[in-house]
DNA sequence: TCGAAAAGGTGACAAATATCATATATATTT
DNA sequence: AAATATATATGATATTTGTCACCTTTTCGA
């Protein structure tokens, strides 16, 4: 096994909250761990589900939602490289509150839970870093709440636009590195995929988007987050 | 100072992390500890406000919300006794998210941010509490997410309503106790006043809702929670 | 590479919800 | 108790958003 196999020398580490173990922790986790490589659509778990272990992302996007009666599927969250998935279920030690499906292919490792209870309970670093990140995800998740219910289905896109191009980047022709289906946008603002279809159509009517196959890119960034705020 | 005042002898720590703190940590906490009351309609903290510590509910409710440019103001979570609130913004060093303010007279527990952010440091069973407890926050801000954007305004009004029977509960004559304004309700569901007001009086015409004075009780749990669900 | 399946797109219409206006009841202040 | 402010209530209407139907384009597996 080659060293990049090791979690004492995974970039990723560098993002998430095992930054804050100590070397036998980070050890223990290594030997611990099953890397696992999921293809796009792939569900790696489902609501309700028993986890027994975090699931750290090396690579890829995974898209955390929970689905209802009238099925439709509310995205969540998007857990990217770096990103610690089923953290909460395991603290909480209940089943899983959401589903993780995989937007793209993914390399993640499975870390089972008792290595992370562990160093929970030993490791009072650690368990501070878990937590503020979890108080940060936390507020992403307040801003969600008041976001759905205060602002308009066509603010919320715009605001979709602006979050993929700060947190995924473009490429060099300008368009959003992360591709998401209309579907998919559509689950995230909270609304019906035709409503998402209507809205993107006008945003590139108007000279906001453009696209290029699959491929979206935004062409008026101000004037789409004046839309957002609004105006 | 009565033995009452001391945290060590104070009954809501029962409900939150202090009770992870060790006699010593608990001792400093209420050396250091400042009571307040706080009058029904009172702010308690602003969004946007540097907290210099955390705010331990001893008896009353606070509604935790923030204020959107158009004047609307969404109720993200309503805080009870033995709750602790600012812990999010202490933790994670930033300036509130939110503003409190007391939805009746209050009685809090005003306790400086070092005591805390020291304890969180040295004492792991403390930070692990802490976790636990944000993590229930976390779970019950995504399930307001998925509420929010999949269930119509009548189901998420007689959730509402549910939701204040088993956490508030109701007086000998079948009141709730806990008496939230129609204009709070709406906050907390996400509408606007006008159209909570309609959906209450047609609760109270299909015998679902009684009301007397200000107050409102459940009569029908059972088509509440029915219509809840979608039925 | 052909053909099915999935994704993207658009119109027409229905349903849900917000907004505005205005009235009445209730609480609060003086 | 009168005056004022605030909360509750309801109708009329506008706006937003969802739903259904149908079509075109793209993707992907056999």
């Amino acid at each position: 096994m080659g060293s990049e196999n090791r979690c004492e020398n995974c970039i990723v580490r560098q993002f998430n909250s095992l930054r804050a173990m100590s070397k036998d922790e980070l050890k223990q986790v290594s030997d611990s761990k099953i890397s696992k490589s999921v293809r796009k659509g792939e569900a790696i778990f489902e609501e309700g589900e028993k986890l027994n272990g975090v699931f750290c992302v090396r690579d890829g996007v995974s898209k955390l939602s929970k689905l209802s009666s009238n099925g439709k599927d509310q995205i969540v969250k998007l857990a990217t490289k770096g990103e610690v998935m089923g953290q909460r279920s395991v603290i909480a030690e209940e089943t899983s509150n959401l589903s993780a499906v995989a937007v793209n292919d993914m390399e993640l490792c499975f870390i089972p839970k008792e290595v992370i209870v562990n160093t929970l309970h030993k490791n009072p670093g650690f368990t501070f870093e878990v937590l503020r990140l979890m108080s940060h995800d936390l507020r992403e998740a307040d801003d969600v709440i008041v976001n759905i219910s205060q602002k308009t289905v066509k603010q919320r896109i715009a605001e979709a636009f602006l979050y993929l191009k700060s947190n995924y980047g473009e490429d060099a022709d300008g368009y959003l590195v992360l591709t998401l289906s209309r579907e998919d946008i559509a689950n995230v603002v909270g609304t019906a995929t035709e409503s998402c279809i209507r809205i993107i159509s006008e945003f590139k009517k108007k000279g906001l988007l453009k696209s290029s196959g699959k491929k979206l890119g935004i062409l008026d960034e101000k004037k789409l987050s004046e839309l957002a705020e609004g105006f």
